[in-house]
DNA sequence: CGGCGTCTCCCCCGTGCGGGGGAGACGATC
DNA sequence: GATCGTCTCCCCCGCACGGGGGAGACGCCG
């Protein structure tokens, strides 16, 4: 009994792409397309699928409010995949608010994005810690993976983290945060000291070996 | 006789997508796919492509740099289709200046997509046909030889993008290439300035992000 | 209630870093 | 022979960075 996949992306491309990557998979079927979110609801009642990959940014009807309508209007519903181009989208965080179980970035490896399929199809959330890490236990070698375990970094660190490691300087983490520079440089202690690294370019180093950012 | 696409882009599920929605036509052939600018020339000449659908924003050799470098270096150069998210990229102007035949949008139906494809093949200019042309014309050699001479690390550069991204200081390096520090500081100045990064944690993320270095 | 952790912000201070110049030595190329 | 590129080394300079210390606000939890 193959995990079944319904997608919704507004560019035909993406959807594309994802069907071509999940469709590979002998345990993973797509069932249906949907180009905005309004077809959303009665194509889910139609298919019955049990995920859905949603994409935030849609016209008509965005993946919030499609994601809130669907767990409002549909009794046993399926389990929702946020899909985003950017890794820090506020939509994103709403998308995850309003119910939505996990989030997949659209530059990941066809592997992760299989992965995420199916672990929100098996009930699991895909939400920072735990899917960072279990990512990282994929793919990430040992001694960075238990360097990022013993670390055990906050959410804002780990948040920070993810700015360092896309290049950003401590006084645009901060303007990106909305929080003051001191307060960007206590982070970056912080984030320095539990991955016993000595500077930000070490720590980026740390954030790729253990599979806390991967490569596109 | 198909029309033979080589896809170049750093993202897998664009590429999977242009793959699924050129591998629909009849008349259309993928023949090969690259991660970024710098494997394009090789995988060219092995293939012998009709049409190079190409990322502009890439890691390490991005589709400007690689637009000129194919166009210098290949005798009798396939048609270049630029690839971009952006409607107004200047990115794109530039690959266009730099020999492109033409420009897609990502989000474009794939309709659209197919008949970029057959027009470029069949040597229409997609947009702006008399520009491109002239302006390919105008700046031609000299522009693209000097653009891979910037773009190519050294030896040297190489061994100090490698040291960089394990986490070494520059007195580290010197150390370690038994070389003074002002060496270095030379050597890296180079090397942020033809990835194109601002410091050595961005060149850090480009070695990753390019596969120059792989996590473990 | 009182502790504890997190997040926020502030001070001082040394220094590694990167940009801006330039310059000599060597080999390859023309 | 002259030119070019690479590798080597030097100067000055501004500043982002990271360590050291501390402190107030909030929520959680025993």
């Amino acid at each position: 009994m193959p995990i079944t996949v319904l997608l919704v992306d507004d560019e035909p491309l993406v959807r594309a792409g994802l069907r071509a990557v999940l469709e590979a998979q002998a345990d993973i079927e797509v069932v249906g397309e949907a180009a905005d979110g309004a077809a959303v609801i009665p194509l889910i009642r139609q298919l019955r699928p049990h995920v859905v990959a949603m994409d935030v940014r849609m016209p008509l009807l965005d993946g919030i409010e499609a994601t809130k309508a669907v767990l409002k209007t549909i009794a046993d519903p399926p389990k929702i995949l946020v899909v985003t181009t950017f890794e820090n989208d506020e939509y994103v965080y709403q998308a995850l608010r309003a119910g939505a179980d996990g989030f997949l970035l659209k530059r990941a490896r066809p592997a992760e994005i299989v992965h995420a399929v199916r672990l929100v199809a098996e009930g699991e959330t895909l939400l920072f810690p735990a899917a960072v890490r279990s990512l990282a236990a994929e793919y990430g070698n040992r001694q960075a993976r238990e360097a990022l375990e013993r670390a055990a970094l906050t959410e804002r660190e780990e948040a920070v983290l993810r700015l360092i490691a896309r290049g950003l300087t401590n006084a645009e983490i901060a303007a990106e945060l909305y929080v003051g520079l001191e307060t960007v440089k206590s982070h970056v202690s912080a984030v320095l000291a539990k991955l016993g690294a000595r500077d930000r370019t070490q720590a980026v180093i740390t954030a790729y070996e253990s599979g806390f950012v991967t490569p596109a």
